[in-house]
This record gives C-alpha cells, sequence and structure tokens, in this order.
DNA sequence: GCCTGTGAAGGATTTCACAGCC
DNA sequence: GGCTGTGAAATCCTTCACAGGC
C-alpha cells in the first residue's frame, strides 16, 4: 500500500526531517513552508504538496509545530527505531566507513563488518571485529540484519549484493563504483563521488567558453 | 548555449561513460543502446534520447562504438583534462578524502589541503601540506582551482562554502550535513550516506507492514 | 534483420492559485 | 493577514513506435 507516493518525495523526506532537527536545536517551534523552503531552496509549494501525501500536518495561518511534525516524518520514514546494519569490505574505504561516526547517532548500527582478506580477519574495526566473508551468509540468517553497505572493488561488488539479496536483505547502500543488479523490491542507493563530480565538471565546462 | 539539457541527462553521462570504460577494459568495440541498457538498468530509449541532445553518435544496425562514444562522453563533461581540486576540512572524513585513490585517477587532483585547527597545519597528508583555513582565499585567488570539496562541520560549511564562491569556484561537492546555499551559477553535489540510508528504511518499513 | 535517432504520446512531477481556516 | 492543503495547469521527463540506414 502507499506505493504511489513518488520516490523523488521519499528522497526529500530525510533534508526536511534534518532541516526541522535543525531548527529544534536552534530552539524554534514553528515553521512555515515558506521558511523551510527558504532553508533548503526548495519551493514552499513542494514542500506542502510533498507532505500532503501523508497526511495534514500544519496550521492554516500558523505554519507546522516542528517537533510534531519532525516526530511525524521520522516516523513515516522509520527513523523511530534502529537498524542493524553490515558492512562488507574493509579496504581504505571500508575503514573509514567502519570509523565514521555519522551513523551510529542516526539509528543505523554497524553490527558487523566483513572481508575476503583472512590476514585481517579478527582485527578490530569500529568496534567490531572483521570477519570472514565466508560467514557473511551464516550471519545474516542468524541476526537480523537490515541493510548491507558494500565497499569491496568494483569487480567484487555484484557478488557481494547477489548474497546480500539470497540473505534477504532489502536495502543496499553501495560505494563500489558500479551499478548493482538487484531484483525488484531491493533498494539501492549508490555513493560515488566521482561520478558527482563528472556531472559538475560539465556544468563548469559550459561557463567557460573555450577551454583552457 | 545549450543550457535547455536537463540535469538528469548530464547526471547520468557519467554513468554511461563509465560503462564505457568497463566495456572497453572488457574488449568490446561495439554496443548497442539495449546492450548498454541491460547493464545499467536503464531503457535503450533513454539512453539513445539522452545522447541525441548531444550530437549523432551510433550507426543503426551496429550499435556505438565503445571507444569514440566514450571519447564524446568525455569530451562533453570535460574529462579531457585535469580538474584541480582543494579540500577543506581534514577531520576523520577530510583525511580519508585526501587519502582516498580515486579521485587522481579520473583527473580531479587535489591541489591543496586546508583545515582550521593550528594543531594540524603543515602535517603532511595525502601527498600535500595541510595549510591553514586563513590561507584558502589567496590560494584560490593564485592558483586556479576549479572545484572545493567541502569536508567541515555542518555548522561551519556555509562558511566554507561562501568563500569558495566568492574566490569564484563554480563546483563544490558537499561532504557536509547540511544544505548549503549558492548563487545560481554554482553547482553543487550533495554526499552524504545517512540521508540515503534514511530514504531506504522507508521502503524496508513499507515491506514490513507491522512493525518489530 | 538489427539498431539508431526522434517526433509524438504518455506519464510524472512541479508549480499555480485559491478556498478555507486560524 | 498569514498560511495550509489541494485540485488544476503547466512543465518536465520518459517511453513509444517507426522511418531510415546499415
Amino acid at each position: 500500500m502507499t506505493l504511489e507516493i513518488p520516490e523523488v518525495v521519499i528522497n526529500r523526506l530525510p533534508v526536511y526531517a534534518r532541516a526541522l532537527a535543525d531548527l529544534a536545536d536552534a530552539g524554534e517551534s514553528v515553521v512555515s513552508s515558506q521558511a523551510l523552503g527558504d532553508l533548503l531552496d526548495v519551493t514552499p509549494a513542494q514542500i506542502r504538496k510533498d507532505l500532503s501525501y501523508f497526511g495534514r500536518f500544519g496550521k492554516q495561518g500558523r505554519g507546522y509545530n516542528v517537533q510534531g511534525l519532525l516526530a511525524r516524518l521520522r516516523e513515516i520514514l522509520g527513523l523511530d527505531r534502529r537498524w542493524r546494519v553490515v558492512l562488507v569490505g574493509v579496504g581504505r574505504l571500508g575503514q573509514a566507513i567502519a570509523e565514521y561516526g555519522g551513523f551510529s547517532p542516526q539509528g543505523f548500527e554497524i553490527v558487523a563488518v566483513f572481508d575476503s582478506d583472512r590476514e585481517s580477519v579478527g582485527k578490530p574495526i569500529g568496534g567490531a571485529k572483521i570477519r570472514h566473508s565466508d560467514d557473511l551468509d551464516a550471519f545474516l540468517r542468524t541476526n537480523g540484519v537490515d541493510i548491507g553497505i558494500v565497499a569491496v572493488p568494483a569487480l567484487a561488488a555484484q557478488q557481494v549484493v547477489d548474497r546480500l539479496v539470497k540473505a534477504g536483505i532489502q536495502a543496499i547502500l553501495n560505494y563500489a563504483p558500479m551499478t548493482p543488479h538487484v531484483p525488484h523490491g531491493v533498494t539501492v542507493r549508490n555513493i560515488d563521488p566521482v561520478l558527482a563530480m563528472q556531472s559538475m565538471t560539465f556544468y563548469i565546462k559550459q561557463r567557460e567558453p573555450a577551454g583552457k
């Protein structure tokens, strides 16, 4: 049910939630779609329309209660619980992810870390011990895991994705520079700073007529 | 000119280019929009339409020359030259970025690294020496810098963005968990794994009717 | 026969604009 | 007077479907 909500809308909700959290921290108790839009470079109409998919959260003439709307968005997004995450790949990038402090405070707990290199198995990282990839499937089946993070080289990534999917993982955050194939029903988000750079250069180039 | 090309199209071009590079590495010399689409989970019509904004690169009955199309895309995106990048912020995240080996082979050269912490100034990192943020403006004006990477805490990020913009930087890769404000003509891409996670949980939740 | 390039159609998303309420 | 919620309009983007070339 409720599957008619556009994905673009879903992708904006966390941004709204983040801004609302900032407003709450700043002691604001009410915000209008106009004010929130100014903060996020989004039109007020878009914010109102996005929210209207889920209910009526505002008060005419006033705006939205910051805490109240934040709580509702967190509920809608499922951020009112903690999520269990496994990380696969402990190269340079994987290490940085394992030691990144930003996930846990937001409710994403890296409960296990895997690598295919037998040398590194057993070493502690970001509070967990590195396990061997061979134990991935068993671990996933025994422990309730919600999300997988893939941080292995591109050539190994599809295999890892396949194993995660086969074990029932429904959401994958992919750091490998490739496009993973997943069956319908599995959600993927790709993090690739190089691709982001490569689209920006187009626009720089546009503005510098003849190119150095 | 050529500013009628949808941004979504521009954002897909690097993905196409990456797949073409992989095909080239695999020794493929020709690819159809169908085959490329299968690789990327994109419809063939979309690929053909996207490319049609820039010219006619294929041959009926055959498909596209892999090397040829790759070269054209790289040219369109401005990937046929090297780009000079500065990194601001050398906390945990900034360090990982500075030492990340993925930018340079793709033509993005981190030519200088800045931090506001005087303790760390002078220390070597990823091949550069850390400079103090106070020297950022002078550096940008003296050296030709194309792109800025922001990896400072959210509260300091807008200030850094403002300084980059004031110095004429036209593209910013933002790792801070906030929405930067930039004037028209400056391109921003945000990298935020937490937001990516937070949109995926919505979909997991959808599929698990009543919550754990 | 296969596959591109592309107008036209269709679908999705954004914006408008205003009734209704505080 | 200020602001939401929302149908309707406008815009944007994707997909269709086929003429044309290899």
